[in-house]
DNA sequence: CGCGATCTAAACAGAA
DNA sequence: ATTCTGTTTAGATCGC
């Protein structure tokens, strides 16, 4: 029936807010990737507060529910305080654990970067962070169950149960008035009340340092009685928190609340380790980095920039890159012929200048990012209507079936149509490596697998290039840093935006920074990927079956699915969805 | 600077 | 009359 308020500024410390987000970006402290990586464990964070707030609610909600058991097994407990005390000590170092993997997330989150905020600036104080957030909430819960109980106790003993009440009884009464005056400073929690400070008792602690005991509180679960001296703590601990039937129900529901962050606490690494693989992967396009599976594109932001990729500025020698990021180099000992023939040349025209090259392998892994993301793909329309084809289970694609195979690999042609199908039939008539073949239902569209060999050298003379981007890249670091450094630098977006958005949102995040240099990415980056180093064209073409290049494309047929449909092209329904580009744009 | 590749835009024409 | 398909031409950017 008590519920426990959660209030929003307990959480604040774990938060960075806008403005801290800001000065963050002002000092060039981070660079744009660290950021990404920051906003993203913020988001994580966040999140993670939520589902600690109910974890923390249902706890409480499971501790009533004990405590009343408990009671009504009362009698026996004190056979069971036997088992009880063999337990203690293994209770207390679990509340031990608790702190420490409390504080260990937070240091790591820190040596993640998120809080690499300047020293001087106490905006965010370590110590804040690291020692009250989680407690905060845990406290309220602590006092609820201790108040509980002591009414629990005391009616076990008014109603004659004597006995077994006594310690029980003992404890509680001098604790809840200690609570009470305590509660004032609940507030301000962590802090040094006003209280004695003179006493510079509360300095010393660092010799007698006890987990239960900081800052002259004790700093047992729903326990902040103060205390100028150690040693009254320690007595304190010792009459109050002694070995009885609440101490026991606390310990209970702290380790069950410390496998509840334990395992929060694995299911966000894990989180952020995806996402770090995702994105590292993704690297081409800076407004994608963020995004993870699917981008829900809401975002508020206008696109400002339709092509803006003007500013040359890119040269930003990016700020460090994150490590994170694997760099390219080993992205491209990836490359495998296959993937290579995927996709032709790449379009390069604006893209050199920013000097943000593309593996082929990125590519491929890039699918699902050229799905959900409105970027324009670095590859040139021929690479993809070549694509387009092959990836067809008879190698062969009408007119319009092309059209939807844009438009269901590429976020990017799911919008101004007019624009791309033209270019797409332009293509198809200009190079000679596009076949048109009279079909008893019409006409399809089949590639020349030897023409189109033909014209590739030219343009991206394989390796030259591709060394040079492979140097200049790894100069810059990750593709990822450098696309995105690219493409922040230019669109100098602002980050704090994203802040604020919640998890769940990181995928508007994306779009919002899609959005917001929408076109920023024209420059298709990219190099890659004819750079197959000795690639035999003809023989391995001819087969069109080859293609199973891990860009294959058919895999992206289910938006979110990772269904590998051979070639088989479940075309069909999935472009059905994209059919008309035109209103589409918004769908996803 | 010239050339070729690529894009975008647009004019046209024939077929559905 | 419109729309879809194709073909062409033209202008512009880029990289070599």
């Amino acid at each position: 029936s008590v519920k426990v308020p959660f209030s929003v500024a307990m959480m604040t410390p774990q938060v960075i807010t806008p403005q801290q987000m800001q000065q963050i970006l002002q000092q060039q402290v981070l660079s744009p990737q660290q950021l990404q990586v920051l906003l993203q464990q913020q988001q994580a964070l966040m999140l993670q507060q939520q589902q600690l707030q109910e974890f923390y609610k249902k706890q409480q909600e499971q501790l009533h529910l004990q405590l009343l058991q408990q009671q009504h097994g009362s009698s026996k407990q004190s056979k069971e305080q036997h088992q009880v005390s063999a337990q203690q000590l293994a209770f207390q170092q679990q509340l031990l654990q608790v702190q420490q993997v409390q504080q260990q997330h937070l240091l790591n989150l820190q040596r993640q970067g998120l809080l690499s905020i300047q020293p001087g600036q106490t905006s965010l104080p370590l110590h804040s962070l690291t020692q009250g957030i989680i407690p905060a909430e845990l406290q309220q819960l602590w006092k609820e169950v201790a108040n509980a109980q002591v009414k629990e106790e005391h009616n076990n003993n008014n109603n004659g149960g004597g006995s077994n009440g006594h310690r029980g009884l003992d404890l509680s009464s001098p604790a809840t008035p200690k609570n009470a005056v305590i509660n004032q400073h609940a507030s301000t929690n962590g802090q040094y009340i006003g209280h004695k400070r003179e006493g510079s008792t509360l300095e010393e602690p660092s010799h007698h340092s006890h987990p239960l005991y900081s800052h002259g509180v004790c700093k047992w679960p729903g326990c902040e009685a103060v205390f100028d001296d150690f040693q009254s703590f320690l007595k304190h601990l010792n009459n109050e928190h002694a070995l009885d039937d609440r101490s026991t129900a606390q310990c209970r529901v702290q380790m069950q609340v410390v496998q509840q962050l334990e395992l929060q606490l694995a299911k966000d690494k894990e989180r952020l380790q995806a996402m770090m693989t995702h994105l590292h992967v993704k690297s081409t396009e800076p407004k994608a980095t963020p995004q993870p599976l699917n981008l829900v594109s809401s975002v508020t932001l206008s696109k400002s920039a339709p092509e803006a990729s003007p500013p040359l500025s890119l040269p930003h020698t990016p700020t460090t890159p994150t490590a994170p990021l694997t760099p390219l180099s080993q992205t491209h000992s990836v490359i495998t012929p296959n993937s290579l023939h995927s996709v032709g040349p790449i379009r390069r025209r604006y893209s050199e200048k920013y000097n943000m090259p593309i593996s082929p392998a990125d590519i491929s892994q890039n699918k699902e990012f050229y799905m959900n993301t409105d970027v324009r793909p670095p590859f040139t329309y021929a690479s993809l209507i070549r694509q387009a084809i092959l990836d067809s289970p008879e190698k062969q694609l009408t007119l319009n079936e092309i059209y939807n195979w844009f438009t269901r690999m590429f976020a990017y042609f799911r919008r101004n149509a007019a624009t791309w199908k033209n270019a797409v039939r332009h293509n198809l008539s200009l190079h000679k490596c596009f076949v048109r073949v009279e079909n008893v239902k019409g006409a399809v569209w089949t590639v020349d697998e030897i023409e189109f060999q033909k014209r590739r050298p030219q343009k991206i003379s394989g390796s030259p290039a591709l060394v040079k981007n492979i140097q200049t890249s790894l100069g810059y670091g990750p593709t990822l840093s450098a696309a995105f450094q690219a493409s922040m630098a230019e669109n100098n977006i602002p980050l704090y935006t994203t802040a604020s958005i919640g998890s769940p949102t990181l995928n508007s995040l994306a779009h919002a920074i899609r959005e917001e240099m929408n076109g920023a990415m024209d420059h298709g980056n990219s190099n890659g990927s004819d750079s197959s180093p000795g690639r035999s064209p003809l023989s391995a073409m001819h087969h069109i079956s080859v293609k199973e290049e891990p860009l294959d494309p058919d895999d992206h047929d289910g938006p979110l699915s990772l269904v590998t449909t051979a070639n088989h092209s479940p075309d069909l329904d999935l472009h059905r969805d994209y059919e008309d580009d035109q209103g589409h744009d918004d769908m996803l």
